[in-house]
DNA sequence: ACGACTTTGTGAGCCAGTTCACAAAGGTTG
DNA sequence: CAACCTTTGTGAACTGGCTCACAAAGTCGT
């Protein structure tokens, strides 16, 4: 466990933010150390499974004690590659990529919103929150010279294809997709999708209902 | 399988929106019938687990041709409960609240926003798109009266508990979460959570590094 | 009516991820 | 410093989900 470097499975890492998420709480109210049974809780996942998470990034706790919550939030933020600041474009600013680009989420998690960008004429040159919406045909201007390399997606689904072609073209390498479609990515570009109504329908065959099995109620990941 | 009622397992539950997506969207286009290795791609996953995501809710196709694209839309919608319109309540009106409460995707697939609820006496009573902020205090007189059962929270990470603690006792019994903290929610409640933040955090990790393994760059779920 | 072709539905094997349970490691206390 | 207590790290068993590959079922052309 330490060979060249350790890789991490995907299950792994999506649940490395989370973590992350917990400890900045802890650390916030001050809290020097943490069991993997409490930072687990406060999680919501099972500590086995935090504790084989944690061991696939080598880290070390203390036996008998815990976890170091400054140390182990470095680490994590050293894995997942959030030791420095990641600029972010938002592509499309209808109502959701105008909430986006207010979210103040983001920033405060380390990926300020630097560029929006858009087609419609009546959007290109207005003011959203402190930023200027700029024309699509600039991306690649702004890509360079921001150094971005996350770009929001969040156009209708006819345009968000093409859009994503080009931010590729452009530099980005990173792709938060809030548009209802499939999109395909070269090699070598990381892609998450984001279905807002798709979590709704989800929760929907979850949600208790009559004249229906309803064992399986309860939260999921 | 079909004895009683056949279970299907989560990870199918979670994909069978996104067939729905892909279906309706060959609808409109009056494609009347679809292979599953077309929908496949459409879907963005393998044939061989559609189909046996599919063979789960016992659904027919032909063999030779496929299946009938209006009717596994409907099977599908029926499974999941979506063949009627689910009213919801979105509470906390910050950024990210009233963007959710602007959103047409939402109304578009049966997820129609009745009403917006926060405590902030600066935002209750101002319109938002066609609605009128109320107080987090006629939830539950809300709740009653538009037979609602789903609610989204977009309050600060404090309020977060208390707001879906609240909600439940109003009658909610399926809460989708983005305040970026882990809820804790009864049995026969469900529940699912959107971090935004999380999911940049997440590609950041598989986004291309220098000076770091990076075979397993690809597209995930 | 028959043969060629397409595509489904699924058994079997496989792989990833989860859980269990415990030995080893460190801290702490008398 | 030794016995005790807590908590980690992990091997091993298990579970669920994924992929493969193919027989069965149906269509279509002749």
């Amino acid at each position: 466990m330490d060979v060249g470097e350790p890789l991490v499975p995907a299950a792994t890492v999506a649940r490395l933010p989370l973590y992350l998420r917990s400890l900045e709480q802890l650390g916030e109210d001050d809290v020097a150390t943490v069991s993997s049974s409490r930072l687990a809780e406060l999680a919501g996942v099972n500590a086995a499974k935090l504790r084989k998470d944690l061991s696939h990034l080598g880290s070390y706790g203390t036996r008998g004690v815990g976890y170091q919550v400054p140390n182990l939030a470095a680490q994590i933020r050293y894995e997942l590659g959030l030791d420095e600041v990641s600029p972010v474009v938002v592509i499309g600013l209808g109502n959701l990529g105008q909430a986006l680009a207010n979210h103040a989420g983001f920033g405060d998690r380390g990926f300020p919103i630097v560029a929006l960008v858009d087609v419609d004429p009546a959007k290109v040159g207005t003011r959203i929150g402190s930023m200027t919406v700029a024309h699509l045909d600039d991306l690649a201007r702004i890509v360079t010279a921001h150094d971005v390399q996350t770009a929001i997606i969040a156009t209708p689904v006819g345009a968000a294809q093409a859009v994503c072609d080009q931010a590729i073209e452009a530099g980005i390498v990173s792709v938060l997709n809030f548009a209802p479609t499939v999109l395909q990515v070269p090699e070598g570009v990381a892609l998450r999708p984001v279905d807002l109504a798709l979590e709704l329908q989800i929760l929907t065959y979850y949600r208790p209902r009559v004249g229906r099995r309803d064992e399986n109620v309860r939260l999921l990941g």
